[in-house]
RNA sequence: UCCUCGGUAGCUCAAUGGUGGAGCAUCCGGCUGUUAACCGGAGGGUUGCAGGUUCGAGCCCUGCCCGAGGAGCCA
């Protein structure tokens, strides 16, 4: 008999074969019960008739607690009533691990806080198990966009000598005799690899010790972040458009039961298409001035402004051309206008914010040096960006994707902490 | 760091300042098509902690602890 993946019980109708997996929900009615089997490919439903099993059997069934290991054989039928189609009609059953009784997660409700104390255990619920398999499909079709269009994977370090940015506040940790800080950015790093290679990415953990506490932030979080030399702003932005309808494409493709487990309007995933809107940060200002909203030009936009933003299209929008001083130091003034940079963010719809923070460098080694002392940065921790810009320097752009926003968003999740296996919150780092 | 809301049975929540309850989970019983199954019964409590007001506090007051949402900052 063949041990099978229930995500394969399609190609086995009529026939016997044999799952190992856990009880997930047990149901019983006198002469009939029913069993619902997880094996991490999928959920099935088994059924047990009184009078087709051992009377030995049919008792020891009842005796299963929630989440024991069991492996378990019979013929696969199909069954209309049943979400996939088929159940089990149950011939043997084996328990591998008999689980205490006190299985702390039911199948009812509970509060996000004491989910989380068991995040360890939660992870095996269908909604945590969509959420995670829809993550690791957008990881995926991001890597394959990026080697499809010939970027190559260079990653940058997670220790760090100094501030990349200088702005937010690091995690910092000992490196022998000196301090090191985890990576806020593999960016700078990018734009060295990028001379190298032309067009590359890095793809990896970041960590933020601000004390955030919102919907939208983690402490450690992942970033996908592309550089490429010669890339001006304009087609800077076309390459996140691409990437993020391929990415959409993909989820709608492969993870169609996953996105219906969760419930999410796959309508308005479908109208994920090239072109995105373009809003220059002017644009956005008057706009939000004209729906009532207190801001001036110079202000940067907060959770607020990007949720009203987001909620006028039914597509992500960029937000281009911010003033300078919004902006990190590396970021390419217009040289039009110089007030403002040649930076776009990419704004998730339906209230999701910002997504892609991007744009163009600074390529002038001179303007460089002068952004770094204006912004009082340690030169000397700078030296070898600052080289980037003597020998061989092109115009040269670039951005970050948050994975957990976009996740979030995909999902249509009101909170990030799903979106990863395991959050790192503010005063939380358990289990 | 600041603002708002909350903490009562294992979980989710009720309870006018006057005898702390329900649903689920657990245990016992019933049911041949259940889908978070259902029906009947039972057990289960130092109301986050420490003070205070009151004849009497889960409820009012003060401090602290913990959680949730948000602001700032950002992806």
């Amino acid at each position: 008999m063949q041990t099978i993946r229930i995500s394969e019980i399609s190609n086995y109708a009529d026939q016997e074969v044999e799952i190992k997996g856990w009880l997930y929900n047990k149901r019983s009615s006198g002469s009939i019960k029913f069993l619902i089997i997880r094996d991490g490919s999928g959920y099935i439903q088994v059924t047990i008739i009184k009078s087709e099993v051992e009377k030995e059997l049919f008792e020891k069934i009842g005796e299963i607690e929630y989440e024991s290991a069991i492996r378990i054989a019979g013929r696969v039928k199909k069954e209309k009533r049943a979400p996939l189609g088929y159940e089990i009609l149950l011939k043997d059953l084996q328990v591998i691990h008999n689980a205490q009784k006190d299985y702390p997660i039911s199948l009812k409700e509970h509060g996000v806080g004491f989910l989380m104390d068991f995040r360890h255990l939660w992870l095996r619920s269908t909604r945590q198990n969509a959420v995670l398999r829809i993550r690791a499909e957008i990881i995926k079709a991001i890597r394959n966009f990026l080697d499809q269009e010939g970027f190559i994977l260079v990653d940058a370090p997670i220790l760090t000598p100094a501030a990349c940015e200088g702005t937010t506040t690091l995690f910092e940790t000992n490196y022998f005799e000196d301090k090191a800080y985890l990576t806020q950015s593999g960016q700078l790093y990018n734009e060295a690899s990028a001379m190298a290679f032309g067009k590359v990415y890095c793809f990896g953990p970041t960590f933020r010790a601000e004390k955030s506490k919102t919907r939208r932030h983690l402490m450690e979080f992942w970033m996908v972040e592309p550089e490429a030399a010669f890339v001006e702003l304009e087609e800077n932005n076309q390459i996140q458009e691409r990437l993020i309808t391929y990415i959409v494409k993909q989820v709608l493709k492969n993870k169609r039961a996953e996105l219906i487990v969760l419930e999410r309007d796959i309508s308005k995933l479908e109208k994920i298409q090239i072109p995105f809107p373009r809003l220059a940060y002017d644009q956005a200002i008057n706009m939000l001035k004209e729906k009532g909203m207190q801001i001036e030009w110079g202000d940067d936009f907060g959770g607020d402004e990007e949720t009203v933003i987001s909620q006028s299209f039914d597509k992500p929008v960029f937000i281009h051309h911010y003033p300078t001083k919004c902006k990190a130091f590396y970021m390419k003034p217009d040289p039009q206008r110089p007030e403002v940079v040649l930076c776009a963010d990419l704004i998730a719809p339906e209230g999701y914010g910002e997504i892609i923070g991007g744009g163009q460098r600074i390529d002038d080694y001179n303007l460089l040096l002068q952004k770094i002392e204006e912004h009082n940065l340690p030169r000397k921790d700078y030296e070898w960006y600052l080289d980037l810009r003597k020998y061989g320097s092109v115009p040269h752009s670039g951005f970050g994707l948050g994975i957990e926003r976009t996740v979030a968003w995909i999902c249509g999740l009101n909170h990030v902490r799903e979106t990863i296996p395991f959050p790192r919150m503010l005063n939380k780092i358990y289990p």
